[in-house]
DNA sequence: AAGTCGGGGCT
DNA sequence: AGCCCAGACTT
């Protein structure tokens, strides 16, 4: 790349972001704190999903201390619905680590903020760009298919070896003088004009730059080789009340899927033959008469599909119940975090016909 | 390098 | 029904 096209580039990406960019919240700050937390939300999830997210969570946690010692519990509730439950703690602990170690100040180099929890390299360079000024990459879906097709780079984007290349374009490409309106331009870009199916060339600011435009290739790019299917679970799921009207909830392991949310207890049939009463009965230490149905739906996870059917239980004895489950009023299980199907099941049986 | 980890909105 | 999304972590 000649100087010329280079500078041509970044005039006209930064000059179009500043002009037509979403006034969007994390935008009104560059706080590192406030930038990180948008950063983290945003990772595999879309700006309108995490708008209400960010603001809940900003007025909650307005600082890197209030994040630091939160409750755990009460942090995964304020997540509930965004996914990734991961990302959570991993930003708490991250922040524990800027707080305990840092003296509270973000550190403001890659190698140093990298090795805080849960920032990879994109989020590195995000934070370092837009809120110290840092001329460093933020390579993430929407910069490889713009660059992709801006540069005509053909790489299976799907491949990690692959974003080294892109990483290595910004790193050439970038605005010194402005790398955070660099950086949001490319991805704002890419969220905005430079889309997966049907880009809108003709509004782009550097289709006169774009490879892919002049040899009408933009919707050959990028290359991105198939994800193998999902593997269907058929689950069920029980809403179990003792005498006293308790519920009965189930904490997930601290570990793996959906890790540390609440659910109703859930079985999954090794045979068609077993009964939902005798897994229950072996798996939670309770017996129960199985009422009437809930619920059916289907969920889709990444990688995973949970066919779920849902029943009202009704305890009969209770024998040794595991230390992760615990009976709670209606009012104490509207306050556990738990993931969206259980939340379609409660919100259910909440609403039944008694 | 491949698998794991949510949920929603397009096409 | 599949794809994508301001990715990171684990194996």
């Amino acid at each position: 790349m000649n100087e010329f096209y280079k500078e041509q580039v970044r005039d006209s990406l930064v000059s179009w972001f500043l002009e037509e960019k979403r006034d969007l919240p994390w935008r009104n700050t560059t706080d590192p704190y406030k930038i990180w937390v948008s950063e983290v939300m945003l990772q595999q999830t879309k700006v309108d999903t995490v708008i209400p997210y960010y603001e809940r969570f900003i007025a909650k946690y307005p600082s890197l201390e209030s994040l630091a010692y939160a409750d755990e519990g009460e942090l995964l509730k304020e997540w509930e619905g965004l996914g990734y439950y991961s990302r959570a703690r991993n930003l708490q602990t991250g922040v524990k680590e800027v707080v305990e170690q840092y003296g509270s100040v973000v550190p403001s180099t890659r190698k140093e903020i990298s090795k805080l929890k849960g920032v990879g390299p994109y989020t590195a360079g995000a934070v370092l760009s837009i809120a110290y000024g840092v001329p460093e990459h933020a390579v993430d879906g929407n910069v490889m298919r713009v660059l992709s097709r801006l540069l005509l780079i053909k790489e299976d984007i799907a491949k990690p070896k692959t974003k080294k290349i892109f990483e290595e374009a910004v790193m050439d490409l970038i605005d010194s003088e402005n790398p955070s309106a660099f950086n949001q331009g490319l991805m704002e870009l890419g969220a905005i004009i430079c889309t997966p199916t049907k880009p809108k060339c003709l509004l782009c600011p550097v289709r006169e730059n774009c490879s892919a435009f002049f040899e009408g290739i933009q919707d050959e790019l990028p290359v991105k080789t198939i994800q193998k299917k999902t593997k269907i679970h058929k689950v069920k799921t029980v809403v179990v009340r003792n005498q006293n009207g308790q519920i009965l909830l189930e904490k997930r392991p601290s570990k793996g899927l959906l890790a540390n949310m609440w659910q109703f207890p859930m079985v999954e049939l090794p045979t068609p033959n077993h009964t939902v009463e005798e897994v229950v009965e072996h798996d939670y230490g309770v017996a129960i008469t199985k009422g009437p149905s809930i619920i059916e739906f289907k969920h889709v996870f990444s990688h995973l599909v949970w066919e779920m059917e849902s029943f009202e239980g009704v305890l009969i004895e209770e024998k040794d119940l595991p230390s992760r489950c615990i009976w709670l009023t209606i009012e104490e299980v509207n306050q556990q975090p738990m993931p969206v199907p259980m939340l379609k099941i409660w919100n259910a049986w909440k609403e039944r016909e008694i």
